[in-house]
DNA sequence: TCGGTTACGTAC
DNA sequence: GACGTACGTAACCGAG
């Protein structure tokens, strides 16, 4: 047989997981699972293919359990702690990881990792191949020799004989006898007391062995160290025989044992995805792809004809459209692409226009487009199924192609199946679930800013790209379905969210009227109000600097006028309200600060971004509704955010006074009323909360009277506020330390506040305990509608990331719940003003209310309704309440 | 010049 | 570190 010499590479596989998991801070996947170890350790294990591309390798790993050295010596590593249960997790993974790129494994129950690799080493090494040793561990050199030599990739230094005479300035066999004398604090390996490097080195050289030097101890000089080598010779012979590597473990005989074998795509693929690792994931070859061959482009209207044919026989299709815009405002229609399976579709080229703006030939003409394909998409029987769908469903209406029946849309499915995901876009679903490797917007637009609209795209490459996106939402509705169903979301998804999607369009649609002239008029208020406050912060600075910026403000306040810092920030001193309102009692500059601060956000946030997205045909603000962002099942708005537009200031409500209901016509705004903590009642069953919301009284002042054992009629406004601060604190579980600092009271006193309420409302106490075990068992929490909240961090080791998710567990069911209930009011609410066939109609949403525009006649007819749509939205152990009130702007609305 | 991060502040 | 959920702006900083 044709012998040739190999090189195979020993990979000390436990001290790089262990590595890896000390290094990288730490990450979890979507499913909180920790993953960092397993990214840490795949990536050495990767860098080492790449880089020596060996064809011969195994990985070792040491096995939970004692081991041969804890017979020899019971305190063997007894200083180590056990592995941390973040860590244990991941092991599976990580052989899994490396099976998967067909490197071998090798275990074995009571020995370590080093064992095994020493006794591979000499294996190999006879039979006359080369060992690379991969460790950074010095107790591996103790195999090294002219054919075995130790590497360490991540500092890449190459360990030999040389090396070790350098290093330990000793001959490398007596390497074992010089560990021995000085023993291994980390592994709780005794040695001798007193020796350490240099006296070992000195008594070896001496000596030559430590079996020759206990054998003529007589020899040395009366010292404290003859007698420690005296009284402890036998620990240095224990210390040798722990060190010495084991070197008959039971390996592989063949070298084929070791070869490194083709890796598993597949494997690999499900790995990466469920831990997450989307750069592995791209770099992994996808497994799916796209069948480009059975994409195509309608360009006549005898093809078109036959593809409606087709599809007004469906139950469901799959839409998708491409335009010029994100903003559906702006957005032109360029095409449109669908499909019905997950092999084939087809692209409707419309608007694809060459340089000069000029439509390009070969493209469908947009009345063929209607007459055709218009009465497929107004069936209402055919459900039209789309990622995003709710943007366009308003494109299609701009181009007089209104979508008909149900929106199914994979980006819901998707939140509702996992709420709290990084992304819920298609191409990271489709990445994550499908292992589908789409081709990006910028790869078919050129990413040049200035031409990279989709109109000048080709129609070819068009094509190939937008039935990317309708296959891949096809596949991704045929796998998150059963989920959903598994997961008990079905319900959850198809009778809230899914409603919820065309009243948000229509909110979206409706838009909310803006004056420009009011918004004009504050921002050269404000501007006034600015200079002068900047002109005399500088007058009293002695210098002008960016007020704006936190650094050179901190920089001015607490080097140059030496004011007291307080908190710093990752990056210097922190020149937050709190902070600077402290200072502003004994200071000037601190006190206008704050004013211009305030009015540089209120201008530049609303004052002047609001007159930029006035629509100029049509006078008004259209925001989006995203449905699918935050964790807890709220809405958020964007573009602009018209969610948190100011309230509290004087200032705030100047800019609420330029949002406007036209001529004859008013907003009637609709509050639950302390929905958060009538939800808290109903989950906590507390006789008090219960009680005091069935009575109808004032809650605040309710807990106040409570706490404060004061008669209602003794109350004062600030035991009132005290109370507040309580119970919005409580919802969202907070500690003494923040009420102290909210209430700017003693930590003292406010942990006797907190422990006075819980002896009140003791039922909440026991609701927090209790949430909080539901989600250390189930690893969720969820909404009284069953909506889920994954926490991955519930039973973390690290106390900051466990206690986080303590208060999401005892806040997301709360807000979450009543997040569901405003999606039922809204679609309630939609239904009503549909009946009632009025011109009111919805124009915001703000997590507890809506707010509504109507012609001033009708608000006596409808507010009623609106009222009691809301109330009876859904039905908890205490009722619901909303306040109404109205007028002719945002600002000061008459009850 | 850009894209990502940090500090801060607005809402519920 | 200490109160949950969002979004947006300006400054800043490093990469290209």
């Amino acid at each position: 047989m044709l012998t040739s010499n190999k090189t195979i590479y020993l990979v000390d596989g436990s001290a790089y997981i262990y590595r890896a998991y000390h290094a990288i801070t730490p990450l979890t996947n979507d499913k909180g699972l920790p993953t960092h170890a397993a990214l840490g350790f795949i990536n050495t294990i990767l860098r080492i293919l790449r880089e020596k591309t060996p064809t011969h390798m195994a990985i070792c790993f040491d096995m939970q359990g004692p081991t041969f050295r804890h017979d020899m010596y019971d305190a063997y590593k007894a200083n180590r702690p056990s592995m941390p249960d973040d860590l244990s997790c991941q092991i599976p993974y990580i052989h899994k990881l490396s099976a998967a790129n067909g490197i071998p494994i090798l275990m074995e129950q009571g020995v370590e990792a080093d064992d095994i690799i020493a006794s591979a080493a000499r294996h190999l090494q006879k039979q006359g191949h080369r060992v690379v040793v991969v460790s950074g561990d010095k107790d591996l050199l103790l195999l090294s020799d002219t054919t075995i030599t130790n590497w360490e990739p991540m500092k890449n230094v190459v360990m030999d004989q040389e090396f070790i005479k350098q290093k330990y300035g000793i001959n490398p066999d007596i390497l074992l006898d010089y560990f021995a004398l000085i023993g291994d604090t980390a592994d709780n390996i005794p040695g001798v007391p007193g020796v350490g490097p240099v006296t070992a080195r000195k008594l070896l050289t001496e000596y030559g062995t430590l079996d020759h030097l206990l054998a003529n101890l007589d020899l040395l000089k009366k010292s404290k160290l003859k007698d420690n080598l005296i009284e402890n010779g036998n620990m240095a012979i224990l210390s040798r025989d722990l060190i010495r590597l084991k070197e008959d473990v039971p390996v592989p005989e063949r070298l084929d044992g070791y070869e490194i074998q083709e890796k598993d795509p597949t494997l690999l693929h499900e790995l990466y995805s469920e831990l997450g690792f989307s750069k592995l994931l791209k770099e992994s070859e996808p497994i799916t792809t796209f069948p480009t061959d059975n994409f195509h482009t309608v360009a006549t209207p005898e093809e078109l004809k036959n593809l409606c044919d087709t599809l007004t026989q469906q139950p469901f299709i799959v839409i998708d459209t491409e335009t010029t815009s994100l903003s559906p405002i702006e957005a032109k229609l360029v095409g449109i692409s669908l499909t019905i399976s997950g092999d084939s579709a087809w692209y409707l080229p419309l608007g694809h226009r060459d340089i000069n703006e000029e439509l390009l030939p070969g493209q469908l003409d947009f009345a063929v487009v209607k007459t055709c394909l218009g009465p497929v998409l107004a069936n209402s029987d055919i459900i039209k199924i789309g990622h995003n769908i709710k943007y366009d469903y308003r494109v299609l209406l701009h181009n007089d192609l209104p979508l008909a029946g149900t929106l199914f849309d994979t980006m819901l499915a998707s939140y509702v199946i996992d709420p709290a995901r990084r992304t819920q876009k298609l191409d990271d679903l489709a990445l994550a679930f499908l292992g589908l490797s789409m081709t990006s917007f910028k790869e078919v637009t050129g990413g040049d800013k200035r031409d990279s609209s989709f109109s000048y795209v080709g129609i070819q490459e068009a094509t190939n790209y937008s039935c990317e996106d309708v296959v891949a939402t096809y596949l991704l509705w045929k796998y998150f379905h059963p989920i959903m169903a598994d997961m008990q979301v079905w319900d959850l998804f198809t009778d809230l969210e899914t409603p919820v999607i065309r009243v948000l369009a229509e909110m979206e649609e409706n838009g909310i009227m803006v004056d420009p002239q009011i918004l004009q008029g504050l921002s050269e208020e404000f501007s006034g109000k600015i200079d002068r406050l900047e002109s005399a912060i500088f007058a009293m600075t002695g210098e002008t600097f960016n007020i704006n910026s936190p650094k050179q403000l901190g920089t001015i306040l607490f080097d140059k006028l030496g004011l007291p810092h307080g908190k710093k920030t990752k990056t210097g001193y922190s020149t937050d309200v709190k902070v600077l309102e402290k200072l502003a009692s004994s200071h000037e500059v601190p006190a206008l600060i704050l004013e211009h601060r305030s009015l540089a956000k209120l201008k530049s946030t609303y004052v002047d971004k609001l007159q930029l997205l006035i629509q100029p045909q049509t006078g008004r603000i259209h925001t989006s509704f995203n449905q699918a962002v935050a964790a807890t099942g709220r809405l958020s708005s964007s573009n602009p955010n018209l969610q948190n537009i100011p309230i509290r200031t004087e200032e705030g409500q100047r800019i609420r006074e330029a949002f406007i209901a036209p001529p004859s016509s008013v907003f009637v705004a609709a509050d639950y009323s302390q929905i958060d903590l009538r939800v808290l009642a109903h989950y906590s069953q507390d006789a008090a909360l219960l009680k005091a919301f069935r009575s109808g009284q004032d809650i605040h002042s309710q807990t106040a009277g409570e706490i404060f054992r004061v008669h209602p009629t003794l109350l004062t406004a600030e035991m009132r506020r005290v109370a507040k601060t309580i119970n919005f604190g409580i919802v969202y579980g907070m500690s003494a330390f923040g009420l102290a600092s909210q209430l700017k009271i003693s930590r003292k006193e406010a942990q006797t506040f907190i422990d006075r309420y819980f002896d009140l409302f003791s039922g909440v106490k026991q609701y927090m305990q209790d949430i909080v075990e539901e989600a250390r068992e189930q690893g969720f929490v969820s909404t009284l509608m069953g909506r889920r909240r994954p926490l991955p961090d519930i039973n973390a080791a690290n106390k900051n990331r466990r206690e986080f998710a303590e208060r999401t567990a005892i806040n997301s069911p709360i807000q979450g719940t009543a997040a569901d209930i405003m999606k039922q009011a809204t679609i309630d609410c939609a239904n009503l003003l549909h009946q009632r066939q009025t011109e009111a109609k919805m124009v915001l949403q703000i997590h507890d209310e809506i707010v509504f525009e109507m012609p001033e006649d009708e608000t006596e007819t409808l507010t009623p309704l609106i009222k009691e749509a809301m109330e009876s939205a859904y039905t908890l152990d205490v009722p619901l309440i909303v306040n109404i009130s109205t007028g002719a702007n945002l600002a000061n609305p008459q009850k």
